[in-house]
Order: structure tokens, then sequence, then C-alpha cells
DNA sequence: TTTAGCACTCATTGATAAAGAGTGCTAACA
DNA sequence: TGTTAGCACTCTTTATCAATGAGTGCTAAA
């Protein structure tokens, strides 16, 4: 549909939008190297892909900048894999090296690398429940009338409840509890945990004084609260270097959307394997119009574990993100791969 | 040394300058109620005002400005008590009502009280370790060469540190070890952790095999790995809505000033106790210029625990921050107190 | 001692002009 | 017939200038 030309003059004009920030106008387009034609055919061929919508004016006598439609096109057609430089690779690497044993901390160090690799704004979502199962339930008393249950899963990751307890209840009982809980839920995935409580477990507790059922109870409760979901940002003023957002409001509206935690995971949570380009108005989030957020998941023996993103203008480096995302995305379930 | 006149005008300077952010004329003063004589007066109380410094121009003919030496002498003698509505009241009131048996989220709930009330930044400064001891440690085998370390502290804290566990070692090691640990360990402050691990425990342990010595010497490691500092920020758009901070380089510097909880928690955990005021140059930090931060302390028994913060403009409303920081902090302690 | 009056200063605003970048169209060219 | 040079035109940006208005400092009168 595009002639060969018009693919040329559209390649330039957004690789160079994308270092400059500034329109692109005919005699720019010329100058570069790849390009034999005058500034007079290159007007014509951009009037042309104006009309299609690739690219738009800001003004009737501007540059052009490329549209949403322009880099939805760029995305899927125009851009070249990008080689990350050897030091790059190496700062990677050596990240990766140093013996990590905590899940929290190599996501985290993750956004770490994807801020300071990039310059945006990185959001990367820890691993969710999917296929972890109980590795081991401990209660300690904490007073006579709390405790705290201790929850481990087999992927090392690590929480606590606390909850209340009937007065007269001793010590020993709660570990009687404890060791029934292990008998019956060690092993079992997360996501069934919900539907053992309810059942077998409460019947099993059944048989036991009022006192035990009515301690299980709380804990029952404490053990199903819904837990906060991790979620690490890194490089949040990476953002504010852009020209796009030198304004106060836009940095604003994007910093408060951020801090909803719950909205962005889900959005995270429910993107799809592999890379994923959102750009514009393909986001759902009002507040992100403006905004491209390119996503990547991570995942251990096919199972998907959770998601690794970037968050920067439209105006973005499409191309090196999205290796930046690729090598990392790789590197993350290599090395849970490797740990169980 | 300032007459009644003059005080009365530097009040009004500062506190209409507070709620408008725009210099302050003569005439301007001279309307209000409390004032009793004309603007030509006041021209001249306003010149001695500026020859002693409290206030300044912004340009020759401008209205009057506080300076910091003018907001300093404000905080120390002109401020009057101020009363928070029965509403704000009542917002704590349930806020704390609400059963909370966990340190973390306690602190963190004040943290968002404090910036929804004064619409400035808050920073709160989790308890530190002063006077806690530690209640009980559990390890759990995580797999045939890593396990977990969990601590347990008598103000509910608990946190848990992974190490490495040299081949052959038996569960039941593991056990033995965790038994020797606890028979010692409860009960000591944790301040005093490092010096029983190396000493008397390290001794203990001697008498044990080889591999026992490695695991403890990795073990040992974990527990005394500095663990990062709790800091709980709210409201930080907040900062945005002032007009000082409508440059976005300001911004910047701040935001990745607090990005590094480290120095900001040095910062509050040196704070006196009671009320600190902190105008513009009186704070240490160069990215802190043109901001004012008040810290206010909460302790358990006399025994200070910790501190919680607010950060704004110079141009910052002192008597209300001041008393909402009052009532908090008070209502914290007494939170802790209850529990303890 | 206080205040009215006045000249003066400076920021803000709007209007106007000049410069410059870029376009679209037309006509000439290969 | 596709490509290009030329040119009139548009629109942004920047500078300059004048008018307005808020506010001051000083002087002299009350």
């Amino acid at each position: 549909m595009l002639t060969n030309r018009q693919l040329q003059v559209l390649q330039v004009i957004i690789d160079e939008f994308i270092h400059s920030a500034q329109p692109i106008g005919s005699r720019a387009i010329a100058k570069k190297n790849e390009i034999t034609f005058s500034p007079a055919t290159i007007r014509n061929e951009m009037a042309d892909l104006e009309e299609m919508g690739f690219i738009e004016k800001t003004h009737t006598s501007s540059g052009r900048v490329p549209s949403e439609k322009g880099y939805r096109f760029y995305v899927d057609h125009l851009i070249s894999p990008f080689q990350l430089s050897q030091g790059e690779m190496n700062t990677i690497q050596r990240t990766f090296e140093k013996e990590m044993v905590e899940f929290e901390q190599i996501v985290q160090k993750s956004a770490g690398i994807l801020s300071d690799l990039t310059n945006y704004t990185s959001i990367v979502l820890g691993p969710g429940v999917f296929d972890t199962t109980l590795k081991q339930i401990q209660i300690v008393s904490m007073s006579n009338i709390s405790a705290v249950a201790i929850l481990i899963t087999n992927t090392g990751h690590i929480e606590h409840r606390f909850f209340n307890v009937p007065a007269g209840i001793k010590t020993s009982d709660l570990e009687k509890l404890v060791n029934i809980l292990n008998d019956r839920l060690v092993g079992v995935p997360i996501i069934e945990l919900r539907e053992k409580l309810y059942g077998e477990v409460t019947i099993l507790l059944k048989q036991h004084s009022d006192d035990f059922a009515t301690t299980y109870s709380y804990l029952k409760e404490a053990l199903l609260e819904e837990q906060p979901v991790k979620l690490y940002v890194g490089g949040k003023t990476n953002i504010m270097m852009q020209p796009e957002f030198k304004d106060i409001n836009k940095i604003q509206s994007l910093y408060t959307i951020m801090e909803q935690e719950d909205l962005i995971a889900n959005l995270l949570r429910s993107s799809d394997k592999g890379i994923q380009v959102s750009i514009g108005h393909e986001n759902k989030l009002d507040e992100m119009q403006g905004c491209s957020l390119i996503t990547a998941t991570y995942s251990l023996g096919g199972e998907q574990m959770g998601t690794i993103a970037l968050l920067g203008p439209t105006r973005m480096e499409y191309s090196r993100v999205i290796s930046v995302l690729n090598v990392l995305s790789r590197r993350l379930s290599k090395t849970f791969h490797s740990w169980y």
C-alpha cells in the first residue's frame, strides 16, 4: 500500500522525531544520506502520508510529526532489531550474577536496570501466585490475644498476617492447629487455598472444641486477606526529563495514577505473553494519553509469572526499549528457572 | 525590640502570604480589620521590618514577602494555636479506632492522614529498633542449599533473611540450631544482637561439627544484614500543587532526593524530641532550599520511637501543620502505649 | 507622630513588526 | 510522466514598544 519511498520517508520522520522531539521538515529529511530525492518530492510524499494518517502537522506550515497510527505502523513494520552495547549487556550480566536468593530483590533490581538503561519509568509486577504452592505455615503467639501466622511459599515468598486469639487458648493449642494445617495444606497451590480452608479443613476442625473453632475462624480470615500487590517502580523522575512532560499538570496526573497500585497491577497482570506495545489511545487509562506502555512477561516453565514494563511518551525509543525488555524478561525467566 | 505595630504588620504579611503566595502591599494590609492605621504608616513600618531582615521585596516597587528570618520569628513568636475542626478530629479518631494489629499498617495510615489533612507531603519514619527485643527466630528450609530465617520482635515486626546452607545439613540440624539460638537470644534487644551473635553464641557453637559452624556463619551474616529503613511517604504529588514548585527542575531534584530513603531516614532519625521546624536554609540538604520540614517524634514510655514529618514550601501553614503533627504524634504514642 | 499626596519604579499585557522555517502549488525539466 | 526548482503564502517565534497598574519612598502638611 505504501510505496518504498513513502516507507523511507516515514521511517526517517519517526526516527528523527524520536531523537529530536521536533517536527521534521522536508529539507531536513532530504539531507539524510539514505534519501536521494529532493525536498519537493518529499513534500509530495508527506502530503500523501498525512492523508493516510501516518503523520501530522502541528500547524499549517510546520514540519511533520508522527501520529499514533504512524507509531503503530513503525512498531509493526519499520523498527530494526536493536543491539544492546557490550557494556550494557555486561551491566545486566553483573547484576544477575550477584547471588540473590530472594524473589523480591531480583525483581526490584530489574526495575532499576530497566529504568537506568532506557531513561524511562519502569514498572515491574512481582511474580503472582500463579503456580506457587504453600510450603509451610508457622504461627507465633504475640500476646495473650494475638498471634501471627507466617506463610512461606515454594517460590520463597514470605508473608505474615496477624490475627486475634480468643482468651484461654494455649500455645500448645496453637501448635496443634498449625500442625493440622500443615498436614493438610503443604503443597497446596495458593489459588486453591480458599477452597481448602472453607471445605476440608473446616470440617476436620469441627471435631475440636469451640475455642479451637473460633481461633480457626480468625486465622482463616487472616489467611484469606487479599495481599496488596507488589509493584516496583524505577526511575519515576525520568519521565520529567521528557520535553512532552514539561507541564506540571500532566506529570501530576500521571503520578497520581501511578500511585494507584491496584490499577496498574491489574493493567500489567492482564497483559498478554511476549512483548506488547500500547501507544497513546490504545491505553485504557485517560491519564496515559500521550504515553506508550511496553510490557513483557516473564515465565517459569511456560507458566506466565509476572510482567515488566516501561512507560514513556509516545515518542519513545521503541526499538531500544523492546530489546531491553526482551533481554531482561528472558534473563528473569532463566534465573527463576534455575532456582526451581 | 519590635514595636507592637510592627508585630501586627509582620503577622498580617505572613498570614496573608501563606494563603495567597503573592507579595503583600501596604494597601492590602491597611484593609484588614485589625489594622487601624494608614498605608503610609504601614509603609514606614515595612521599611523598618525590611531593614531588620524580616521581610523582603521581590523587586524595587513590589509588595513584601516574608524572609526566612521572618518565618523563623513567626514560628517562634507569632503563631496562634490552631484548633483542628471537629470533622478532622473525627477522621483521625476513626482511623485509629479501626483495629490495627500491625506496626507497619498504623504507621502507613498515619502518613496518609498527615498528607490528606495538610496537603503537604508527609514522611513517616517507622519505629526504630530502639527498645525492641527479639521474640523468636524460626528457620524454614527452602531447598537443599538454602533456608530462610524469620525474625519476630516484641513490637510485632517481622523480617526474613535468606541464607545458604552447606550440603549435608539435615533439617534436624537446623532445628537444633534454631533451638540454641532461641534459647540464647529471645528477649535480647535487637541492638545487642550483633554482640551476642559474635560472642557468646559463636563460642557455644564451637563445640559442634564443622558443618554446623559453617551453617551458623552463613546464618549470622544473614541475621546481621542491615535492613533497609522503612520510610512511608504520603501525598507525594501534593508538592506539585504549590505555586513555588511549578518549575519542573525543582520538583525533579526534590523527588530525586526523596528517593534516597537512607538520607531522609537519617535526617528524621536525628531529629530532636517534640516539634522541630527547619525553615529553608536551616535544612542541610541543598535540594530542600525553599522548603520547610517540620518533624514530630512519637515515643513509647519516654523512649523515642520514630518521627513523623511534613515537607512543604517555606510558605507553609505552620500553625495548622504543627497542631496536626502534635495531635498525631500524641495519638501514635498513645496507641503504641496501649499495645505494650 | 501620623497621614495625604506625588513622583518614580517595575512587572505585566497587548499590539506590532521582523525573521525564519516550512508548506503547497505551478511550471519547467529529464 | 515522474521529479524538481521556484515562489508566494502561512504560521510560529522573538523582540520592541507603549500603556496600565500595583506598589514604593519621600516630603510636607495635619
